[in-house]
DNA sequence: ACGTGCATGTAAAGCGTTACATGATTAC
DNA sequence: GTAATCATGTAACGCTTTACATGCACGT
């Protein structure tokens, strides 16, 4: 499927970037709904060096150090275009071990899985309230075709997705108390 | 981690089965927040067996075909009790490809977003439609201590969290047609 | 001088998917 | 008879994580 690929590439696409600023993305905004370490970074990097989708150049920072400015070729670019229009399979059902320990609530006592939810509500919450802050920091919608829409768009989704997880850990709890 | 241990260990918890049965769980309820490929069960159940977390029993079906029928042992039964009481990181956000294409929207025109939404939205809604029914199917809300308790709670987590999704694609779609 | 961040890689181990491989049983 | 389902495994490949490994630049 080689994921990996186009999600950098249309990091490269956006603008030229190293792989170290790539790494810092994965880690920040883009943490949301993608994720990868420098170590996958760096290798996919090469790897589409290889291909011919991307070029690189080396710039000096300082008076040793050196950095890789990588920028998309016309047929990286027309590689990701593709894949952007592409219709591809609904996603596999994300695994989550919250859930799979739910499945098995029965085994518990009323206290301990109520132990559990208050646990994972007060994560999810801190989660929610970063994301809700990050995207009230928008005080407009961005245009479609500005840089920012991409972002605006996947923080409301990612804002959305936690809203309703708190909402189902809320539901489990009122059934405990409720009995 | 060993996630795959405690998904399989809970299964056996519930009622002796064997590697096919529990491979067509992940398939069916379970794929729900977890799944694995009958090539990945096998080799873990031989691997608990190891480790003395479930025994095994050959069963006849009908004149030579064979089945292994797993029990969990007493230290299987109290290593599982320990996971499930055990207050995990949260899990990773998922990674979702129709995200990863969404924050490069601005890439796409406004005719090519609005399609790729539109593909992901009667997709969207078929699981939806189908989780929806499976979760009516329940008259009534099963007791805590009762076996169907876990796949009620989860298959409610489900619904809300494909409602969320359908929400947050509805949400794009009105936002390219405003403009 | 020291700590944090910048910058780039490799290696090993674990996890997951797809494909390969085989054979029995049951329902039509 | 033949197709679907039952039943169990292995192998190869690819993806992901964790750890190993190194060194520069900058602020205090």
């Amino acid at each position: 499927m080689r994921n990996l690929k186009y999600a950098i590439l249309g990091l490269v696409c956006k603008a030229p970037t190293t792989g170290y600023e790539i790494s810092k993305e994965f880690n920040h905004r883009i943490s949301n709904f993608w994720f990868a370490n420098h170590s996958q970074v760096y290798p996919e990097l090469n790897r589409l060096l290889d291909e011919g989708a991307i070029t690189c150049e080396t710039v000096l920072q300082g008076e040793k150090m050196e950095k890789k400015v990588y920028s998309i070729t016309p047929s990286g670019k027309k590689d990701f275009m593709e894949w952007m229009m592409t219709d591809t399979e609904l996603a596999p059902i994300p695994k989550d071990i919250f859930r799979l320990k739910s499945y098995f609530a029965n085994f518990l006592d009323t206290e301990d899985f109520t132990y559990l939810i208050d646990a994972e509500l007060k994560k999810r919450m801190e989660r929610y309230t970063f994301l809700k802050n990050t995207f009230a920091a928008y005080t407009s919608e961005p245009d479609i075709h500005s840089k920012d829409f991409g972002d605006y768009i996947v923080l409301e989704g990612a804002v959305l997705r936690e809203e309703a997880y708190i909402q189902w850990l809320h539901n489990c709890k009122a059934r405990l108390i409720r009995k």
